[in-house]
This record gives C-alpha cells, structure tokens and sequence, in this order.
DNA sequence: TCTTAAAAATGACCGCGGTCAATATAAAAT
DNA sequence: ATTTTATATTGACCGCGGTCATTTTTAAGA
C-alpha cells in the first residue's frame, strides 16, 4: 500500500541541497563534488542517489532556481518597446546562464526535453523563458509579418549563439551586449 | 635539441584511431570506451594519453572528420538560389552532428574555442562552414540589407536550434526540415 | 505493546577516465 | 661500438560518479 512522504525525507533532501548550494557559493559548480556534499549533509553517499538520479539532477536543480529568479524580475518589468531595452531586459538571465562555462554546457544539455513525461527543471525555465518573451512580441511593431512565438524563438537561438561565442576567444573581443545588438536589430528590425 | 617525429609513433597513433573508428562503427559514440580501443589497438592504457589530451580529444578528430567530409560535399555543390535548395544543401552536414544526442551535445561544447592559440578540430569545421555559406550570401537576393557573414551566423543559429529541438520530445512531433523551412523563410525572406 | 512490512539510509564495491614514476627504445654524440 | 639523451611505452594507481545487498527506521495492523 501507498505510504506519505516521511518528514525525515524532506529533511534529508533539505540537508543535501543546502549543503551544495553553500558548497556552490564556495566554490562554484565546476568542481562540486557529491562527497563532499554528502559530508557536509552528514549522510552516505547512498542516499543522495536515493533522492537525485544523479549529480546532474541536483545541479539542474540549483541552475533552475537561478533562472527563475532572474525569470521571476523579468516577469514584473515593462514591456521592451525597442531592442536597446529589450537587450538590457535579457542581460541578467544571460549572466546566469553564462556564470560558468561548466553551467552554461550543462543548460544547453538540459535545455530541450528528452522525454515527454520527464521534462526537467531547466527545460522548464526555457519554456517559460520563450512563453514570457512571446508575450512581449504580441503588441508593438516588432515583426509583424511573423507570429510572436517564432520571433521569441529566434530570440532565444541568437541569444544562444551570442553567449556561446563569449566564451570563445576568437570573438570575445567584441563584447555579448554589441553582438547582441547586430543580432536583433538584424533580427527584428530587417530592412531599416 | 628539437628531434623528428618517430615512425613509431604515426604507427601508434594511426593503430589508436583506428581501433577507435572501428569501435564506433560497431557501437556508436557514446558508448566507447578508452580500455577497449587500447585493447584492440595493443597497446597501453598510458600509450593513449600520450597521444591524446583526453577521450574527446580523440572523439572530436573523429567527429571533425565526418563532418569535413560532407562540407567537402558542400563544397563543390552548386548555389543555393532558394530556401528550400538551402536547406537540402544543409541537411547532410545537420544529419551527421545530429547522428547521436551524445554527439550532438559534444560538437555543441566545442563549437567554439576556448583558447586562441587552441582552436580545436570541431571548431575549425564551424569557422569552416559559417565561412563556405557566408560565400553563398554574397551573390543573389538573400538579406541585402545585411553583412554576408552576419546572415550566415543566423543561419547556424537557426540551425542549432532545429538539431536541438531535433531531440525534444514536445516538438519533434514536426520534422527538422518544416521547422528549417519555417526559421529560415522568417529570416532570409522578411516581410514576404 | 508487539509484530510486520514499507520506506529510508548505509557503505563496501564497481566502472572508467586520467596520472605518473619507472622502464624501454630510438637516435644523436663520443 | 659505446655512451648519452630525447622520446615513447607501460601498468599500477587514483578520483569520483554511481550501484546494490544489507541494515535501520518508521508507522500501520494485531
């Protein structure tokens, strides 16, 4: 028979994420080491796979909630109404996603749905990242030859590119911000 | 005092890559394991990493490979007059990074260098062909308002985001190629 | 209170990528 | 030929993510 959710359980999950989110803000993601996660929780190594799949499920996790929180001001902010304000609105989810290059391969790893009943935490935050930019193109004269949810998409594969080539050392000499710019205005704005 | 490279040594390596590449004509890429292609080329487990940095290193000349040979293809095909020719030009180069997810997210991580002085094989096939298409757009009527190369940098936007929604379960629903056709109609023909 | 079964926690163990001091081999110097 | 030095090879060893049979804890049923 079905039994609830002990209380020790979400206490021992609580342990673990606390644990390597203090660890994370030490020492950032890259070198995470579940062992020592499991050392400062005070709990065997077994159990954090007893309640993550693996490291990368509490990883996604943690990224996750960054993104959301950057996600969460985005959602009370004024509409873009030109792509200067548009590209300023973007900057702070694009310096969590780009934070570490560890982080940011692990977001595009995670960035599209395997399986259609297993939907991750950052999956999750790009759908909702492209929902809320969507929105933005309904109104305004932002491309109006094309639905609103193709513009956000594009959007968001430029957005990509632009901080892919930041950590590229053939392009870093151009700043993300300038190559933004040319993106969306070549993007948004074709024949002005 | 500088000495020449050892017959020996071209032997070893040309012995490692190709235990390698048979390996993976058997099993794919995700599941080749170091032990064995020392195992079947011979040699000693140290052996390998003399001649390799790390197990992507040997991956990425394998993968490069396959990828320079369908931009050889490319090369000597005719210009793409139209969306649709674009895209069947395209579709060999985007079948082989899309062959594995393993691979795909692979080319993803190495798509850019990281240092100036270590610009990786899988990085050169990406300078490579954003250069070949940027060719394509200095004739004919695609994007006129715009730089060449800078059309060719939306095109492979596009594209990444087509091969990575390639493995999405909510939306491989469409095929990559109607998705292909929808990014690159909004981008190289606005407003038609 | 005692029994019992489900759920949670444990830690020895494994797989595999990667390291390095020791050894072997090639070619230059004598 | 013999010594010397640069280069290539070796395999025991390590780090770390992940597994699983066993033990411990919880709480329902008697």
């Amino acid at each position: 028979m079905k039994r609830a959710v002990q209380k020790r359980t979400l206490e021992t999950r609580a342990k673990l994420l606390t644990a390597a989110s203090d660890l994370v803000a030490g020492g950032g993601y890259q070198s995470l080491r579940v062992e020592e996660v499991v050392l400062r929780a005070g709990v065997a190594k077994g159990t954090f796979f007893a309640h993550f799949n693996d490291k990368e499920a509490l990883l996604e996790q943690l990224i996750a909630a960054e993104i959301n929180a950057a996600l969460d001001r985005l959602e009370v902010a004024d509409k873009p109404t030109n792509v200067n304000d548009l590209i300023k609105l973007l900057d702070p989810v694009m310096q969590v996603m780009t934070s570490e290059r560890y982080v940011f391969d692990l977001i595009l790893r995670h960035s599209s749905a395997t399986l259609l009943d297993k939907v991750g935490p950052i999956a999750d935050t790009f759908g909702r990242f492209i929902l809320l930019i969507a929105e933005w193109f309904k109104t305004g004269r932002w491309r109006p030859d094309l639905d609103p949810y193709l513009v956000a998409e594009g959007v968001q594969s430029f957005a990509i590119n632009a901080m892919a080539l930041n950590f590229c050392a053939l392009h870093c000499g151009v700043p993300t911000e300038d190559r933004m710019t040319t993106y969306m205005r070549a993007w948004l704005e074709p024949g002005q």
